[in-house]
This record gives C-alpha cells, sequence and structure tokens, in this order.
DNA sequence: ACCTGAACACCGTTCAAGT
DNA sequence: ACCTGAACACCGTTCAAGT
C-alpha cells in the first residue's frame, strides 16, 4: 500500500513483517485469500519459501498479522484509541446515560461502527481475518473498548456491554461479506459487471409461483446500487437493535 | 448423519452425492473445513480420489452441495416452505400489516429465524457456505422468500424488505460464526475448556489502564455461558433493528 | 549466523490406460 | 462405459547442506 512491491526478481533488501503483509495484502485484494500462499508470497519478493519463516513461524501466523493489519487502520480513524481529531464533539463523553432516544451519546456509537466498517471495507477478503483477531491485538481491543464506553454511557451493564459489542462487531463483518455487490474473483470492472448481470438473470429465471418475492427483488439480491445508504441503514438498524431493552 | 459411513476399507456401493455430502459433512464437524479434501473424503470411502469427480464437478461444487444440505434442513422445521406443521397458529400471515408493535406478525419473524438459526448451529464451520448459496438452491430461497413475506406484512416495501432480509440473514450467520465458545480444532469438551481458559487469561492479564472494559467482560468474551440467551437476544435486537423506521 | 535447495507429505485435477 | 493409477503442478513445512 505504501510503495509499489518489488517487482519481476525484486530486490530483497527490505524484506521485513510489515512489508510481506503489504504484499500479501495486495495478492488478497487481487486474487482472493487462496492466492496468499508462502511459495507466492516468497516468489513475489524474490526470495526463497523458506524466508518467510524468519518472518511468521507459520501461515496461520502471517493469516493473524494479516488480520491485525486491517485492525491497525482503525488507529488512523477518528478518536478511537483516545487520540482522534475528528468532526465529531470530543466532550461528549459522559453524556446521555440510559437514553433509548437519540441524543448526543448515539452520534457517537454510529461514528464509531462507520469508521470500522470503513476500515473492513478497504480490504473485504481479510474482514473475517481481522474479526478473529479482533481480541488479539491493541487495536481490535482498541475498538472494543471504545464499543464498550460508549454502551457503558447508555446504561448498559458491563455484560450486556460485552454481549453488545460481541454482537455488533461481528454484524459488521457480515455486512461487508455479505454485501450483495461481492464478486469473488472479479478483478476489473467489466466482469464484476457481467457477473452481477448473470446472477440477476439466474433470479428472474425462478419459477415465479414459487419464489416471487425474491424476483420482486432480484436487483437488490444481484448488486449493491448504493453502498454508502447499504452500510449507513445497516448500523443504523445495529445500533437500533443494541439499544433495545431486553427482557429479563 | 443418517447411517454410519464406510468404516476402514468400506464398501463402495453407495456412492452418491448424498452419501459423499454426508461424510464431508461429518468431516467438516470433526476437524474443520480444511479437512475436507476430495482425498480424504475417497479414501473415507474406500474410494479412489477421481471417483469424487463422478458425482461433482470439483471441489467448489462439493463445497456448494455442503451449503445446499445445511440450508435444505431447514424444510424438515416449520411452516417455512408453505407445508409445515409446528406450533405456530397458521392463519396468521395476512395479519399485522405495517404494525410496529409486538403483534402477531412479529412471534412469526422470530421463529423463522431462530429456525434458520438452530440449523446453522448444527453444522457452525459450514454457516459460511450455506450464506453464500442462500439465493442458489430452493431450500435457500425458501427462506428469503418467508423472510420477505413477513416484512411485506409489516409495511416494509420490497426494496426494503429485500435489503432488511439480506441484512437479517448475513447478521444470523455472523451470531453462529462468531459465538464466543467457538474453538477452532475443539474435537473434545477437555480441549474446549481448556482454550476458554486459556483465552480469558489472555484477556485478564492485559493492561487494565487501556483496556478496562476488555478485562471487565473476560467473562463473555472467552465463552458462551448460555447459547440460548445469546441467540434469543441477538435475534430479538435483528428483528427490533429492522423494524425502524429508516430516514428517507 | 543466516539463507537456501532438496525433500517430504500432502493437495486438486488431468489424462491415458486398464477392465 | 466406468473406475483407476500414474502423473502434473501446486501446497506447507522439515532438514541438512551451503556460504
Amino acid at each position: 500500500m505504501t510503495t509499489s512491491p518489488s517487482q519481476g526478481r525484486g530486490r530483497r533488501v527490505g524484506l521485513s513483517r510489515p512489508v510481506l503483509v503489504a504484499g500479501a495484502t495486495e495478492l488478497a485484494d487481487a486474487e482472493g485469500l487462496d492466492a496468499v500462499t508462502i511459495r507466492r508470497l516468497a516468489q513475489r519478493h524474490g526470495v526463497s519459501p523458506m524466508a518467510i519463516y524468519a518472518h511468521f513461524s507459520d501461515k496461520e501466523a502471517l493469516f493473524d498479522a494479516l488480520g491485525d493489519a486491517v485492525l491497525a487502520q482503525t488507529g488512523a480513524l477518528e478518536g478511537l484509541g483516545g487520540g482522534g481529531h475528528e468532526d465529531g464533539s470530543p466532550g461528549e463523553r459522559r453524556a446521555g446515560l440510559g437514553g433509548g432516544s437519540l441524543g448526543a451519546g448515539e452520534r457517537g456509537l454510529e461514528d464509531l461502527l462507520t469508521g470500522f466498517v470503513t476500515v473492513l471495507r478497504a480490504h473485504p477478503v481479510l474482514a473475517p481475518l481481522a474479526a478473529r483477531r479482533i481480541l488479539d491485538c491493541d487495536a481490535g481491543r482498541d475498538v472494543v473498548e471504545s464499543v464498550l464506553t460508549r454502551l457503558g454511557e447508555e446504561g448498559h451493564t458491563p455484560r450486556e456491554a460485552a454481549a453488545a459489542s460481541q454482537f455488533l462487531l461481528n454484524a459488521l463483518v457480515a455486512l461487508v461479506t455479505g454485501e450483495p455487490g461481492r464478486t469473488a474473483g472479479a478483478d476489473d470492472e467489466q466482469a464484476h459487471a457481467q457477473a452481477v448481470r448473470e446472477r440477476r438473470a439466474r433470479l428472474l429465471a425462478l419459477d415465479p409461483a414459487r419464489h416471487p418475492l425474491v424476483i420482486a427483488a432480484a436487483d437488490v439480491f444481484a448488486d449493491c446500487a448504493d453502498p454508502e445508504t447499504y452500510y449507513a441503514d445497516g448500523i443504523r438498524r445495529l445500533v437500533a437493535g443494541v439499544r433495545v431493552k431486553l427482557a429479563r
């Protein structure tokens, strides 16, 4: 993401964890997670496969690092960990306790989730890896800590807040991985559009007696026409759901 | 799932798609999705790897069939497709139009989602495969059709209902794959308990200045003490979120 | 001390040979 | 016509050999 990676044979000078993570991320973005292979990563950096093991104990460690790297991007966003500088008003931390209405604290939670989902959207195929790592790296825990803080301000008990944060963050990953437009190996715009068209045609060819509503919704299912609205609405619904008072 | 599969060399008599799907499912449940391999599946049924290709064009087709098989289990549940015979009252299909309160139609949607999540929970590692296939097999489309019906009864427009159903079903998969107790290769109870203990200890060892709330919630994050409540609450929140009137 | 090539035990899949 | 074994092009990872 920073500089163009070594091409052809490539110089083997700058081999390091961050460099390899960047290379693996580009590989994943371009060709999917299955393309992220120790051997291909090594080849990409003009090095023997075994050189990778100097930086990652095994493939699982590499994948963990990919998830961690995605989560680390949240640090560059809004006031997550504690040193943010965004548009949100910085002094509303303790406001809106227990309120069910749309008060000041609400905006904070929605902004937080919007920022997180933006990070996940940058590398959709890595989103599941990030989800698995959220409690296993500082950046991920910072996100969770922030969400727990907001939920506590809204009057949730620690247990409730913990369950709710799990719910929220997992659902955000689902939003990203389940985004309608998503096509596995759609490198270019052309292939994507073709896949969407085929998906739509397949739905429209269904038995109208059995699946009338699915057919009527074919356009929505085939492609995500407006991702911004898709995510904004999803987050609105999730936040509203979390605010529901559960019977105990 | 039906009968015990061929063991040892095994008889190669009953080789068929359903038999292979059942074998692959047992393999996935016991050792994870990575253990589902053409070669291991063949060996398990006392047959050459190439014999598998008589029933599935390639590995992707096998995985598709695994997802479809999970979704097919929804047919054995409540009144999903149209010929159900469960506890729910059968005549409330057209009731509760547009109501935002907790009327008759609501119970229907929650029951529907509960049934679906129960099916997914039977084979958690296959849940993502089922999600990808939901619009590509009849059983999956029946579920979607039912959800769309309930949402329409509640006054959603077709577009809204389509987006909401996507949201709901993806979130359910997230609920299952993100269930706290989940441990990758935890065959027995022993290994699971050990993994939970380690996870908890790791959280408790964090810096209390940076992650006080995460530490306080360690128990909730380490294990899902009460799955029934976890899923019931999650579904309640999701349904409530879907009922929210979005500003347009 | 470090990086490497060869090797091992696996993959999915192709293909020509066997019955 | 069907199933198979050998083969090919890949994997992740181990290990002893090179510099």
